[in-house]
DNA sequence: TGAAGGGCATCATACGTATGACGTGACGGA
DNA sequence: TCCGTCACGTCATACGTATGATGCCCTTCA
């Protein structure tokens, strides 16, 4: 009676119950009968439709209106916090817009044929963190934001003043007095952490006798240990590094620890994004603060302007460091 | 030209270009031509489709075949890596069959209308972490399966052996000599957790001289740390904590250090989950294991075979306590 | 009495695809 | 010559919904 199929029992079933066209039935689920339908039948309609299980279709309905009320969030991967937060930013905009949205993770480089791209119906798209060709692949001519990544092409984008963000990093470390610092590079291709590593680079550079090392790493923290702490072995170590991402930097604090390194006494350590876990680290993590919340509200704003054929201009949110525990003066060299 | 609108170039498009009528295009881009349409006109079309940017209206598709070919994988929330992992595990499986996977935080306690569960069209659910009540909310009759929870109704289920997990936890800790032992509950109203805090109850209860205590906490580390060194500050306090999820553990790990108690000198913590964080704590963590693979892989397994109508029991997949540095013999009541 | 209007509901159609049921020529064998 | 077969396609229709264009009946008012 109720789990034969999917959405089995139609508009139309509901109308034979209740003894009115279909029509009349679509009219009052979708409440634009005023004026249409008389208070009676509006009433045992509803109470019919509800009694019987009806909803809508989603496919015919879609399929009719020609949109689908829906935006896609494209991520490299729903095993880093940080895209949760940026889903919950959208989410709530979307929300207040009537629109839904559906995570999609790019889980890597998928040989997807022609004809399968998001395979969910969807009226837009929010690409985070990934390359720009990858989401125009996705987008397939569907408005598009991209977020946390610049277009070369004139797509609407949000995202961070990286450049702010590392210059305020390196130059904390500089002041405290470091010289040899260690870039733990994620080894994703995105534009963020080309970015990030420009930068690095850029600013390590125009400051006299400072010396930087980039170290791609996995995003799997125990590989990523693994691969630092071999780094960390070398003479002359660095005594400082600036992470990637948050995990990355819980991941040096362990190579730390493998070596015996004290943090922030040997080893400074400044992480990206500021997750939650970045206040209760042992010491608290000093980081760039991203705000994955405000990337996904104002990608999303964007995309709704987008398709609703508003002007749509790039944003650029802060990226600042949070300086908590995790950094000091390098050790004495004596 | 090509940003007009959503998928605009119809398959109708195609053919009126290509000199042959829809259905042939049909035929031909669902690769069913064979015997009926000829070599040709086949690389005709295709040459044309592709140029042309055609794409097939997936509304359009899932109303005319009935299915939809994606699955809805349910979470509480994404800012857990875990139910990435579960993910994971699910979309192979699902790839392998033909099938999508969209994932769908159910942020709250929402307050949906009767007409707007999944927006999406989708073939079946995968409820992970979410009461009965909710998972058959959303499911609205199609076929489901809980993950992380059981069914009090014959729902097929996926479900960890946490009696057992929770038992090897405990029987580590006594035996290695503690009796006042903190559960770190996380505060959400999912089977999981009740049933962790059972086991806890359970295995305290049987063991002479064990002492448990309860704690709820915010799934957020920050407040968790703070609830928990509130707690940890009270005397006589406890030896040793049992966390729901490796986060907590970590927010424990921040706790016990800003009351200067060294892990597991002073405080001996366990965690569950393991996820890849565990091991790149300082120091490593003690955890109770749960493949989130394992449990995503099994889950969509499950689904499909309910879809197909084939018989499809509940599974329980191991729970063991992987043992790292986290936990040493208690300090010396002295 | 007749015209106008309001209240209530239906009709018909289109959205784009997939597919079982039909042609339609050409060719070959009897 | 006629029928069967094969190779190549097209026709028509249904999926379930949303909505502009109509229709019908009853009341009101000139």
């Amino acid at each position: 009676m109720t789990t034969d199929r999917a959405s089995r029992v139609t508009a139309a079933d509901v109308a034979r119950v209740a003894g009115v066209s279909q029509s009349t039935v679509s009219l009052v689920v979708n409440d634009r009968w005023h004026g249409r339908v008389g208070q009676a039948a509006v009433e045992r309609i509803l109470d019919i439709a509800e009694r019987m299980g009806y909803r809508p279709n989603v496919a015919a309905r879609i399929l009719r209106r020609g949109v689908t009320g829906a935006i896609a969030l494209a991520v490299p991967t729903l095993t880093n916090p940080f895209f949760g937060t940026v889903h919950g930013g959208a989410a709530r905009v979307g929300e207040a817009h009537g629109l839904g949205l559906t995570v999609f993770p790019v889980t890597s480089d998928d040989d997807h044929g022609p004809f399968t791209s998001p395979h969910q119906a969807i009226d837009g798209v929010l690409a985070c963190s990934l390359s720009e060709q990858k989401a125009r692949e996705l987008s397939a001519g569907l408005p598009l934001v991209l977020l946390d990544a610049a277009s070369e092409t004139g797509v609407p984008s949000v995202t961070f003043d990286l450049d702010r963000g590392v210059a305020e990093a390196i130059g904390h470390l500089y002041a405290l007095g470091h010289r040899r610092v260690l870039h733990v590079r994620g080894d994703r291709d995105a534009w963020t952490l080309h970015r990030r590593a420009a930068a690095f680079d850029n600013q390590v550079a125009r400051r006299p006798g400072m010396l930087g090392t980039e170290l791609r790493c996995s995003f799997h923290p125990p590989e990523a240990a693994e691969t630092v702490r071999v780094e960390l072995a070398r003479h002359p170590r660095p005594t400082a590094a600036l992470c990637d991402d948050d995990n990355l930097a819980v991941a040096v604090y362990s190579a730390a620890a493998r070596l015996g390194l004290a943090v922030p006494h040997d080893l400074s350590v400044i992480g990206t994004d500021d997750l939650p876990v970045a206040a209760v680290t042992t010491p608290p993590l000093t980081t760039i603060g991203l705000s994955g919340h405000e990337l996904g509200r104002l990608g999303m704003q964007a995309c709704i302007d987008l398709r609703d054929g508003r002007p749509t201009p790039s944003v650029i949110l802060p990226a600042s460091l949070r300086i908590r525990a995790s950094t000091a003066p390098p050790p004495q060299p004596g």
